[in-house]
DNA sequence: TGAAATGTTGGGGCG
DNA sequence: ACGCCCCAACATTTC
Protein backbone atom coordinates (compact mmCIF):
# COMPACT_ATOMS: atom_id res chain seq x y z
CA UNK A 1 0.00 0.00 0.00
CA UNK A 2 1.44 3.53 -0.24
CA UNK A 3 0.24 6.29 1.66
CA UNK A 4 -3.51 6.48 1.08
CA UNK A 5 -4.04 5.51 4.22
CA UNK A 6 -2.70 8.38 6.24
CA UNK A 7 -5.39 10.72 7.72
CA UNK A 8 -2.80 13.72 8.50
CA UNK A 9 -3.75 16.95 6.61
CA UNK A 10 0.25 17.58 7.49
CA UNK A 11 1.90 14.15 5.91
CA UNK A 12 -0.06 14.85 2.67
CA UNK A 13 2.97 15.93 0.50
CA UNK A 14 5.20 13.37 1.74
CA UNK A 15 3.08 10.62 0.10
CA UNK A 16 2.00 13.17 -2.74
CA UNK A 17 3.97 10.65 -5.15
CA UNK A 18 2.94 7.67 -4.47
CA UNK A 19 -1.03 8.89 -4.69
CA UNK A 20 0.26 10.54 -7.97
CA UNK A 21 1.31 7.30 -9.26
CA UNK A 22 -1.14 5.03 -7.34
CA UNK A 23 -4.05 4.85 -10.03
CA UNK A 24 -6.13 2.93 -7.54
CA UNK A 25 -6.19 5.83 -5.20
CA UNK A 26 -9.87 7.16 -5.28
CA UNK A 27 -11.16 10.31 -6.80
CA UNK A 28 -13.53 12.63 -4.96
CA UNK A 29 -16.37 13.66 -6.54
CA UNK A 30 -17.33 17.29 -6.07
CA UNK A 31 -21.17 17.33 -6.64
CA UNK A 32 -22.53 21.28 -6.90
CA UNK A 33 -25.11 22.15 -9.12
CA UNK A 34 -25.41 18.85 -10.79
CA UNK A 35 -27.09 16.47 -8.16
CA UNK A 36 -27.70 13.48 -10.48
CA UNK A 37 -26.10 10.45 -11.43
CA UNK A 38 -27.15 10.24 -15.02
CA UNK A 39 -25.75 12.62 -17.92
CA UNK A 40 -23.17 13.25 -15.35
CA UNK A 41 -19.79 13.97 -17.47
CA UNK A 42 -17.37 14.09 -14.04
CA UNK A 43 -19.29 10.78 -12.30
CA UNK A 44 -18.15 9.42 -15.93
CA UNK A 45 -14.91 10.30 -15.99
CA UNK A 46 -14.62 8.70 -12.43
CA UNK A 47 -16.27 5.95 -13.56
CA UNK A 48 -13.89 5.47 -16.36
CA UNK A 49 -10.81 6.41 -14.43
CA UNK A 50 -11.57 3.06 -12.88
CA UNK A 51 -10.53 4.58 -9.46
CA UNK A 52 -12.98 3.86 -6.16
CA UNK A 53 -15.36 7.23 -5.68
CA UNK A 54 -16.25 9.08 -2.95
CA UNK A 55 -19.00 11.96 -3.49
CA UNK A 56 -19.24 14.59 -1.30
CA UNK A 57 -21.26 17.88 -1.39
CA UNK A 58 -19.72 21.33 0.17
CA UNK A 59 -22.19 23.90 1.50
CA UNK A 60 -21.09 27.09 2.55
CA UNK A 61 -23.63 29.02 3.38
CA UNK A 62 -21.39 32.87 3.42
CA UNK A 63 -18.14 32.04 2.71
CA UNK A 64 -18.20 31.98 -0.98
CA UNK A 65 -21.35 31.68 -3.03
CA UNK A 66 -23.69 34.29 -2.33
CA UNK A 67 -25.76 32.65 0.06
CA UNK A 68 -28.97 30.20 -1.02
CA UNK A 69 -32.44 31.62 -0.40
CA UNK A 70 -35.23 29.85 1.69
CA UNK A 71 -36.50 28.38 -0.61
CA UNK A 72 -34.05 27.33 -2.52
CA UNK A 73 -32.47 25.84 0.55
CA UNK A 74 -35.82 24.06 0.84
CA UNK A 75 -35.19 22.38 -2.89
CA UNK A 76 -31.48 21.93 -2.22
CA UNK A 77 -31.90 19.85 1.23
CA UNK A 78 -34.62 17.30 -0.64
CA UNK A 79 -32.07 16.99 -3.60
CA UNK A 80 -29.17 16.06 -1.39
CA UNK A 81 -31.77 13.38 0.49
CA UNK A 82 -32.75 11.86 -3.08
CA UNK A 83 -29.13 12.00 -4.41
CA UNK A 84 -27.56 10.20 -1.09
CA UNK A 85 -30.37 7.65 -1.10
CA UNK A 86 -29.19 6.88 -4.99
CA UNK A 87 -26.10 6.57 -3.90
CA UNK A 88 -26.77 4.27 -1.18
CA UNK A 89 -28.74 2.17 -3.77
CA UNK A 90 -25.26 2.03 -5.66
CA UNK A 91 -22.79 0.89 -3.03
CA UNK A 92 -21.77 4.28 -2.25
CA UNK A 93 -22.39 7.66 -0.05
CA UNK A 94 -23.07 11.24 -0.53
CA UNK A 95 -20.55 12.47 2.35
CA UNK A 96 -21.45 16.17 3.30
CA UNK A 97 -18.80 18.77 4.86
CA UNK A 98 -19.15 22.44 5.01
CA UNK A 99 -17.26 24.75 3.65
CA UNK A 100 -14.49 26.83 2.42
CA UNK A 101 -14.49 23.99 -0.38
CA UNK A 102 -10.66 24.51 -0.94
CA UNK A 103 -9.96 23.72 2.80
CA UNK A 104 -12.91 20.66 2.85
CA UNK A 105 -11.91 19.05 -0.08
CA UNK A 106 -7.86 19.62 1.32
CA UNK A 107 -9.07 17.55 4.27
CA UNK A 108 -11.07 14.96 2.88
CA UNK A 109 -7.72 14.50 0.29
CA UNK A 110 -6.39 13.20 3.23
CA UNK A 111 -8.76 11.41 5.01
CA UNK A 112 -9.27 9.22 1.60
CA UNK A 113 -6.16 9.42 0.22
CA UNK A 114 -7.32 10.90 -3.25
CA UNK A 115 -5.38 11.03 -6.03
CA UNK A 116 -8.02 12.90 -8.38
CA UNK A 117 -10.55 15.46 -7.96
CA UNK A 118 -13.19 15.67 -10.64
CA UNK A 119 -16.20 18.20 -11.10
CA UNK A 120 -18.42 19.64 -13.13
CA UNK A 121 -18.04 23.42 -13.45
CA UNK A 122 -19.44 26.50 -12.94
CA UNK A 123 -19.13 30.09 -13.90
CA UNK A 124 -21.12 32.48 -12.16
CA UNK A 125 -18.78 35.51 -11.09
CA UNK A 126 -15.66 34.07 -9.08
CA UNK A 127 -16.68 30.58 -9.69
CA UNK A 128 -13.53 30.28 -12.57
CA UNK A 129 -11.19 32.01 -9.22
CA UNK A 130 -12.37 29.58 -6.61
CA UNK A 131 -12.23 26.23 -8.68
CA UNK A 132 -8.16 27.32 -9.21
CA UNK A 133 -8.05 27.89 -5.60
CA UNK A 134 -8.93 24.92 -5.35
CA UNK A 135 -6.72 23.11 -7.72
CA UNK A 136 -3.92 25.41 -5.86
CA UNK A 137 -4.41 23.74 -2.65
CA UNK A 138 -4.46 20.31 -3.93
CA UNK A 139 -1.06 20.20 -6.16
CA UNK A 140 -0.86 16.75 -6.07
CA UNK A 141 -4.30 15.61 -7.31
CA UNK A 142 -5.29 15.33 -10.72
CA UNK A 143 -7.86 17.66 -11.45
CA UNK A 144 -10.28 16.77 -13.97
CA UNK A 145 -12.98 19.95 -14.74
CA UNK A 146 -15.98 18.93 -16.86
CA UNK A 147 -19.12 20.83 -18.57
CA UNK A 148 -22.17 19.91 -17.40
CA UNK A 149 -24.68 22.62 -16.67
CA UNK A 150 -25.78 24.15 -19.70
CA UNK A 151 -26.23 23.25 -23.82
CA UNK A 152 -23.66 25.23 -24.51
CA UNK A 153 -20.36 26.22 -22.19
CA UNK A 154 -20.62 29.50 -20.88
CA UNK A 155 -18.17 31.92 -22.99
CA UNK A 156 -17.97 29.25 -25.75
CA UNK A 157 -20.02 31.27 -27.71
CA UNK A 158 -18.64 34.21 -29.54
CA UNK A 159 -19.53 36.54 -32.54
CA UNK A 160 -17.74 36.17 -35.50
CA UNK A 161 -15.29 39.60 -34.30
CA UNK A 162 -14.63 36.92 -30.90
CA UNK A 163 -17.06 39.35 -28.57
CA UNK A 164 -19.74 38.18 -26.75
CA UNK A 165 -23.89 38.31 -27.73
CA UNK A 166 -25.59 40.87 -26.37
CA UNK A 167 -29.04 40.29 -27.96
CA UNK A 168 -30.73 36.84 -27.65
CA UNK A 169 -31.70 35.79 -31.13
CA UNK A 170 -28.50 35.75 -32.47
CA UNK A 171 -27.19 34.66 -29.62
CA UNK A 172 -29.72 31.83 -29.80
CA UNK A 173 -28.62 31.20 -34.05
CA UNK A 174 -25.35 31.25 -33.16
CA UNK A 175 -25.47 28.64 -30.27
CA UNK A 176 -27.92 26.37 -32.12
CA UNK A 177 -25.67 26.40 -34.93
CA UNK A 178 -22.64 24.56 -32.97
CA UNK A 179 -24.89 22.80 -30.70
CA UNK A 180 -23.41 19.51 -30.13
CA UNK A 181 -25.49 17.42 -27.55
CA UNK A 182 -23.12 14.69 -25.40
CA UNK A 183 -24.56 11.22 -25.50
CA UNK A 184 -26.79 10.59 -23.33
CA UNK A 185 -25.81 8.26 -20.44
CA UNK A 186 -27.47 5.75 -17.84
CA UNK A 187 -26.85 6.13 -14.12
CA UNK A 188 -24.38 3.87 -13.10
CA UNK A 189 -25.73 0.65 -11.20
CA UNK A 190 -22.57 0.45 -8.84
CA UNK A 191 -20.14 2.97 -8.19
CA UNK A 192 -17.33 1.66 -6.99
CA UNK A 193 -16.50 2.44 -2.82
CA UNK A 194 -13.02 2.87 -0.99
CA UNK A 195 -12.01 0.74 1.38
CA UNK A 196 -12.94 3.12 3.70
CA UNK A 197 -15.34 6.01 4.14
CA UNK A 198 -14.32 9.52 5.39
CA UNK A 199 -16.72 11.30 8.55
CA UNK A 200 -20.11 12.70 6.87
CA UNK A 201 -21.57 16.08 8.31
CA UNK A 202 -25.36 15.11 8.65
CA UNK A 203 -28.14 16.81 6.42
CA UNK A 204 -30.44 17.38 8.79
CA UNK A 205 -27.98 19.54 11.10
CA UNK A 206 -27.46 22.31 7.90
CA UNK A 207 -30.38 23.30 9.21
CA UNK A 208 -31.85 23.66 5.32
CA UNK A 209 -35.35 22.94 5.59
CA UNK A 210 -37.88 25.52 7.99
CA UNK A 211 -38.63 24.27 11.32
CA UNK A 212 -40.81 26.84 13.42
CA UNK A 213 -42.74 27.68 11.62
CA UNK A 214 -42.73 25.61 8.57
CA UNK A 215 -43.52 27.88 6.01
CA UNK A 216 -42.92 25.89 3.24
CA UNK A 217 -46.36 23.31 3.49
CA UNK A 218 -47.24 24.50 -0.05
CA UNK A 219 -44.23 24.22 -1.55
CA UNK A 220 -44.32 22.26 -4.74
CA UNK A 221 -42.32 19.53 -6.45
CA UNK A 222 -40.39 16.59 -5.39
CA UNK A 223 -36.63 17.76 -5.63
CA UNK A 224 -34.18 14.95 -6.39
CA UNK A 225 -33.53 13.18 -9.76
CA UNK A 226 -35.62 10.04 -9.30
CA UNK A 227 -38.96 11.86 -10.51
CA UNK A 228 -37.16 14.17 -12.97
CA UNK A 229 -37.76 11.94 -16.05
CA UNK A 230 -41.61 11.13 -15.32
CA UNK A 231 -42.02 14.36 -15.22
CA UNK A 232 -40.60 15.14 -18.55
CA UNK A 233 -42.30 12.78 -19.86
CA UNK A 234 -45.40 13.61 -19.16
CA UNK A 235 -45.09 17.40 -19.27
CA UNK A 236 -44.02 16.45 -22.95
CA UNK A 237 -46.62 14.17 -23.43
CA UNK A 238 -49.60 16.28 -22.02
CA UNK A 239 -48.65 20.05 -22.32
CA UNK A 240 -45.99 20.77 -25.18
CA UNK A 241 -49.27 20.40 -27.69
CA UNK A 242 -50.36 23.61 -26.02
CA UNK A 243 -46.96 25.17 -24.53
CA UNK A 244 -46.81 28.00 -26.87
CA UNK A 245 -50.00 29.44 -25.62
CA UNK A 246 -50.11 27.90 -22.06
CA UNK A 247 -46.72 28.90 -21.27
CA UNK A 248 -48.46 32.15 -20.99
CA UNK A 249 -51.83 31.42 -19.29
CA UNK A 250 -51.05 31.11 -15.38
CA UNK A 251 -54.21 29.58 -14.93
CA UNK A 252 -52.89 26.28 -17.16
CA UNK A 253 -51.35 24.02 -14.57
CA UNK A 254 -49.95 21.92 -17.23
CA UNK A 255 -48.87 24.80 -19.39
CA UNK A 256 -45.30 24.75 -18.18
CA UNK A 257 -42.40 22.30 -17.70
CA UNK A 258 -41.80 23.00 -14.12
CA UNK A 259 -38.06 21.92 -14.78
CA UNK A 260 -36.75 24.88 -13.79
CA UNK A 261 -35.82 23.97 -9.96
CA UNK A 262 -34.76 20.93 -11.26
CA UNK A 263 -32.54 22.69 -13.92
CA UNK A 264 -31.49 24.87 -11.19
CA UNK A 265 -29.89 22.12 -8.79
CA UNK A 266 -28.94 19.91 -12.32
CA UNK A 267 -31.21 17.02 -11.73
CA UNK A 268 -31.60 16.87 -15.03
CA UNK A 269 -29.18 17.44 -17.76
CA UNK A 270 -30.60 20.50 -20.20
CA UNK A 271 -29.62 18.61 -23.32
CA UNK A 272 -31.64 15.46 -22.04
CA UNK A 273 -34.55 17.74 -21.88
CA UNK A 274 -33.48 19.34 -25.64
CA UNK A 275 -33.16 15.69 -26.84
CA UNK A 276 -36.63 14.27 -25.10
CA UNK A 277 -38.19 17.23 -26.73
CA UNK A 278 -36.98 17.30 -29.95
CA UNK A 279 -37.54 13.48 -30.29
CA UNK A 280 -41.09 14.03 -30.11
CA UNK A 281 -41.37 16.57 -32.01
CA UNK A 282 -39.54 13.96 -34.71
CA UNK A 283 -42.16 11.35 -33.77
CA UNK A 284 -45.29 14.34 -34.25
CA UNK A 285 -44.18 16.84 -36.67
CA UNK A 286 -47.54 18.96 -35.53
CA UNK A 287 -45.42 19.31 -32.15
CA UNK A 288 -42.25 20.63 -34.07
CA UNK A 289 -43.20 24.33 -33.26
CA UNK A 290 -43.68 23.57 -29.68
CA UNK A 291 -40.49 21.93 -28.87
CA UNK A 292 -38.78 24.98 -30.44
CA UNK A 293 -40.44 27.01 -28.38
CA UNK A 294 -39.70 24.72 -25.29
CA UNK A 295 -35.83 24.49 -26.75
CA UNK A 296 -35.72 28.36 -26.86
CA UNK A 297 -36.75 28.50 -23.07
CA UNK A 298 -33.50 26.40 -22.63
CA UNK A 299 -31.53 28.39 -24.71
CA UNK A 300 -32.50 31.63 -22.63
CA UNK A 301 -31.17 29.64 -19.38
CA UNK A 302 -27.87 29.52 -21.51
CA UNK A 303 -28.23 33.35 -22.44
CA UNK A 304 -28.56 34.22 -19.24
CA UNK A 305 -25.10 32.34 -17.86
CA UNK A 306 -23.59 33.29 -21.05
CA UNK A 307 -24.30 36.83 -20.27
CA UNK A 308 -23.32 37.05 -16.29
CA UNK A 309 -20.14 34.68 -17.86
CA UNK A 310 -18.88 37.79 -19.49
CA UNK A 311 -20.72 40.17 -17.85
CA UNK A 312 -20.20 39.17 -14.15
CA UNK A 313 -20.87 42.81 -12.59
CA UNK A 314 -24.80 42.28 -13.82
CA UNK A 315 -25.53 40.10 -11.26
CA UNK A 316 -25.36 44.17 -9.07
CA UNK A 317 -25.20 46.71 -11.17
CA UNK A 318 -27.32 48.23 -14.14
CA UNK A 319 -25.94 46.86 -16.71
CA UNK A 320 -26.55 50.21 -18.32
CA UNK A 321 -25.09 52.78 -16.43
CA UNK A 322 -27.31 55.89 -17.31
CA UNK A 323 -29.59 53.40 -14.77
CA UNK A 324 -27.04 54.43 -12.03
CA UNK A 325 -28.67 58.23 -11.79
CA UNK A 326 -32.46 56.59 -11.18
CA UNK A 327 -34.12 58.00 -8.50
CA UNK A 328 -35.78 54.77 -7.15
CA UNK A 329 -38.38 55.06 -4.38
CA UNK A 330 -37.96 54.51 -0.77
CA UNK A 331 -41.77 53.21 -0.18
CA UNK A 332 -41.87 50.19 2.31
CA UNK A 333 -45.25 49.94 2.27
CA UNK A 334 -45.78 49.49 -1.26
CA UNK A 335 -42.56 47.32 -1.22
CA UNK A 336 -44.75 45.05 2.14
CA UNK A 337 -47.82 45.33 -0.45
CA UNK A 338 -46.31 44.17 -3.19
CA UNK A 339 -44.34 41.04 -1.57
CA UNK A 340 -47.59 39.80 0.46
CA UNK A 341 -50.24 40.37 -2.64
CA UNK A 342 -51.70 43.13 -1.60
CA UNK A 343 -51.52 45.51 -3.90
CA UNK A 344 -55.23 45.92 -5.09
CA UNK A 345 -54.33 44.41 -8.38
CA UNK A 346 -55.87 40.52 -8.34
CA UNK A 347 -53.17 39.15 -11.38
CA UNK A 348 -50.02 40.82 -9.11
CA UNK A 349 -51.30 39.18 -5.65
CA UNK A 350 -52.40 35.99 -6.96
CA UNK A 351 -48.56 35.81 -8.72
CA UNK A 352 -46.71 37.14 -5.69
CA UNK A 353 -49.54 35.14 -2.89
CA UNK A 354 -48.18 31.76 -5.06
CA UNK A 355 -44.74 32.85 -4.78
CA UNK A 356 -44.66 32.85 -0.83
CA UNK A 357 -46.95 29.72 -0.88
CA UNK A 358 -45.20 27.57 -3.22
CA UNK A 359 -41.92 28.89 -3.90
CA UNK A 360 -42.35 29.03 -7.77
CA UNK A 361 -44.46 31.58 -10.02
CA UNK A 362 -45.69 31.14 -13.76
CA UNK A 363 -43.36 32.85 -16.34
CA UNK A 364 -45.39 34.94 -17.37
CA UNK A 365 -46.81 36.61 -13.88
CA UNK A 366 -42.92 36.88 -12.74
CA UNK A 367 -42.92 39.88 -15.57
CA UNK A 368 -46.53 41.41 -14.91
CA UNK A 369 -45.48 41.71 -10.90
CA UNK A 370 -41.69 42.76 -12.35
CA UNK A 371 -42.93 45.54 -14.34
CA UNK A 372 -45.28 46.46 -11.57
CA UNK A 373 -42.69 46.64 -8.53
CA UNK A 374 -40.19 48.74 -10.84
CA UNK A 375 -42.79 50.55 -13.06
CA UNK A 376 -45.68 51.67 -10.77
CA UNK A 377 -43.76 51.68 -7.39
CA UNK A 378 -40.67 53.16 -8.96
CA UNK A 379 -38.63 50.33 -6.99
CA UNK A 380 -35.04 49.23 -7.79
CA UNK A 381 -34.98 46.06 -9.20
CA UNK A 382 -32.02 44.86 -7.33
CA UNK A 383 -34.58 44.80 -3.87
CA UNK A 384 -37.07 42.65 -6.06
CA UNK A 385 -34.11 40.26 -7.16
CA UNK A 386 -33.40 39.52 -3.66
CA UNK A 387 -37.39 38.48 -2.98
CA UNK A 388 -37.71 37.07 -5.74
CA UNK A 389 -33.82 35.28 -5.00
CA UNK A 390 -35.30 34.24 -1.59
CA UNK A 391 -38.28 32.95 -2.48
CA UNK A 392 -38.01 31.15 -5.78
CA UNK A 393 -36.99 27.65 -5.43
CA UNK A 394 -35.41 27.66 -9.15
CA UNK A 395 -33.69 31.32 -8.12
CA UNK A 396 -30.80 30.99 -10.67
CA UNK A 397 -27.85 33.75 -10.13
CA UNK A 398 -28.16 34.30 -14.28
CA UNK A 399 -31.57 34.37 -15.03
CA UNK A 400 -32.82 36.60 -11.61
CA UNK A 401 -30.65 38.85 -12.79
CA UNK A 402 -31.00 39.18 -15.97
CA UNK A 403 -34.46 38.78 -16.14
CA UNK A 404 -34.89 41.98 -13.73
CA UNK A 405 -32.98 44.05 -15.83
CA UNK A 406 -34.64 43.39 -18.74
CA UNK A 407 -38.12 44.48 -16.71
CA UNK A 408 -36.12 47.68 -15.61
CA UNK A 409 -35.03 48.00 -19.04
CA UNK A 410 -31.23 48.49 -17.79
CA UNK A 411 -29.91 45.09 -19.50
CA UNK A 412 -28.26 45.64 -22.82
CA UNK A 413 -31.22 43.63 -24.43
CA UNK A 414 -33.91 44.73 -22.65
CA UNK A 415 -37.32 45.91 -22.34
CA UNK A 416 -37.86 49.71 -23.58
CA UNK A 417 -38.72 52.14 -21.28
CA UNK A 418 -41.87 52.36 -22.58
CA UNK A 419 -42.77 49.32 -22.08
CA UNK A 420 -44.98 49.83 -19.07
CA UNK A 421 -47.32 46.85 -17.96
CA UNK A 422 -51.01 47.35 -17.49
CA UNK A 423 -51.55 44.78 -14.90
CA UNK A 424 -55.43 44.79 -15.60
CA UNK A 425 -55.28 44.24 -18.87
CA UNK A 426 -52.28 41.82 -18.73
CA UNK A 427 -54.79 39.52 -16.18
CA UNK A 428 -57.61 40.26 -18.80
CA UNK A 429 -55.58 39.15 -21.58
CA UNK A 430 -53.67 36.16 -20.17
CA UNK A 431 -55.94 34.64 -17.49
CA UNK A 432 -59.31 35.86 -19.28
CA UNK A 433 -61.43 33.47 -16.98
CA UNK A 434 -60.31 34.32 -13.36
CA UNK A 435 -59.27 30.94 -12.62
CA UNK A 436 -55.56 32.17 -11.67
CA UNK A 437 -56.96 34.62 -9.81
CA UNK A 438 -59.72 32.89 -7.75
CA UNK A 439 -57.18 30.45 -6.84
CA UNK A 440 -54.70 32.68 -5.41
CA UNK A 441 -56.95 35.46 -4.31
CA UNK A 442 -60.19 33.71 -2.86
CA UNK A 443 -61.41 37.06 -1.47
CA UNK A 444 -62.03 37.84 -4.93
CA UNK A 445 -63.74 34.19 -6.60
CA UNK A 446 -67.02 35.42 -6.58
CA UNK A 447 -66.65 38.27 -8.42
CA UNK A 448 -67.67 37.57 -11.90
CA UNK A 449 -65.22 37.33 -15.31
CA UNK A 450 -66.20 40.76 -16.29
CA UNK A 451 -64.91 42.07 -12.93
CA UNK A 452 -62.05 39.79 -11.66
CA UNK A 453 -59.40 41.91 -12.83
CA UNK A 454 -60.85 45.27 -11.97
CA UNK A 455 -62.87 44.87 -8.56
CA UNK A 456 -62.48 48.82 -7.87
CA UNK A 457 -64.09 49.28 -11.15
CA UNK A 458 -67.04 46.83 -10.78
CA UNK A 459 -70.76 48.26 -9.72
CA UNK A 460 -71.34 48.08 -6.26
CA UNK A 461 -74.50 45.86 -6.56
CA UNK A 462 -71.95 43.30 -7.95
CA UNK A 463 -69.83 43.87 -5.20
CA UNK A 464 -72.56 43.31 -2.37
CA UNK A 465 -73.50 40.22 -4.70
CA UNK A 466 -70.13 38.96 -3.96
CA UNK A 467 -70.14 39.99 0.03
CA UNK A 468 -66.85 41.93 -1.02
CA UNK A 469 -66.09 45.07 0.36
CA UNK A 470 -62.57 47.09 -0.63
CA UNK A 471 -60.87 48.16 2.14
CA UNK A 472 -61.77 45.38 3.94
CA UNK A 473 -62.05 41.84 2.32
CA UNK A 474 -59.68 43.10 -0.40
CA UNK A 475 -57.16 46.10 -1.10
CA UNK A 476 -57.81 49.20 -3.08
CA UNK A 477 -55.82 49.90 -5.79
CA UNK A 478 -51.90 51.18 -3.74
CA UNK A 479 -51.57 53.35 -7.02
CA UNK A 480 -53.54 54.52 -10.42
CA UNK A 481 -51.98 52.70 -12.69
CA UNK A 482 -52.30 55.58 -15.27
CA UNK A 483 -51.06 58.25 -12.80
CA UNK A 484 -47.73 55.58 -12.12
CA UNK A 485 -47.33 55.63 -15.76
CA UNK A 486 -47.11 58.98 -16.22
CA UNK A 487 -44.59 59.11 -13.45
CA UNK A 488 -42.24 56.32 -15.25
CA UNK A 489 -42.16 57.72 -17.88
CA UNK A 490 -40.79 60.53 -16.41
CA UNK A 491 -38.40 59.06 -14.62
CA UNK A 492 -36.56 57.61 -17.08
CA UNK A 493 -36.89 60.14 -19.16
CA UNK A 494 -34.63 62.41 -16.60
CA UNK A 495 -32.53 59.58 -17.45
CA UNK A 496 -31.95 60.70 -21.43
C1' DT B 1 -42.25 38.80 -24.01
C1' DG B 2 -47.01 46.77 -24.46
C1' DA B 3 -50.16 50.37 -23.98
C1' DA B 4 -52.16 54.64 -25.04
C1' DA B 5 -52.86 58.27 -28.21
C1' DT B 6 -53.73 59.56 -32.63
C1' DG B 7 -55.00 58.79 -37.45
C1' DT B 8 -57.74 56.48 -41.15
C1' DT B 9 -61.46 54.10 -43.14
C1' DG B 10 -65.94 52.59 -44.20
C1' DG B 11 -70.69 51.26 -43.14
C1' DG B 12 -74.99 52.91 -41.70
C1' DG B 13 -78.33 56.25 -39.75
C1' DC B 14 -80.31 60.33 -40.77
C1' DG B 15 -81.96 64.77 -42.61
C1' DA C 1 -79.92 60.44 -54.02
C1' DC C 2 -76.70 62.66 -51.50
C1' DG C 3 -73.85 64.60 -47.96
C1' DC C 4 -73.00 64.66 -43.24
C1' DC C 5 -71.98 62.70 -38.95
C1' DC C 6 -71.05 59.05 -35.76
C1' DC C 7 -68.29 55.57 -34.39
C1' DA C 8 -66.51 51.01 -34.54
C1' DA C 9 -62.58 48.79 -36.36
C1' DC C 10 -58.25 48.84 -37.70
C1' DA C 11 -53.62 51.04 -38.52
C1' DT C 12 -49.95 54.05 -37.19
C1' DT C 13 -47.38 56.73 -34.08
C1' DT C 14 -45.77 57.89 -29.68
C1' DC C 15 -44.36 57.10 -25.09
Amino acid sequence: MSGVEVACPGLCHKFAFQRMADKRAPVILWFRRDLRLSDNPALQWALASGRAIVPVHIHDDALEDRPLGAASRWWLHGSLESLARDLSGRGSRLILKSGPAAGALVELAAQTGAGALAFNRLYDPGAAEREALVADMLPDLEIERRAAGWLAEPGSVLTGQGAPYRVFTPFAKAMQATLRLPPLSEAPSNLPAPPYWPDSELLDGWGLRPRSPDWSTGFIGEPGEAGVREQLAAFLADGLAAYPVARDAPGDEAGTSRLSPRLRFGEIAPWRALAAARAVAERRPGLSVAASKFAAELAWRDFAAHLLFHFPTMAGANMRPAFDDMEWRDDPAGLAAWKTGMTGYPIVDAGMRQLWETGWMHNRVRMIVASFLVKDLLIDWRVGEAWFWDCLVDADPASNTMNWQWAAGTGVDAAPYFRVFNPTLQGERFDANGAYVRRWVPELAALPDRWIHRPADAPPAVRDAADLVLGRDYPLPIVDHAQARTRALEAWRRLK
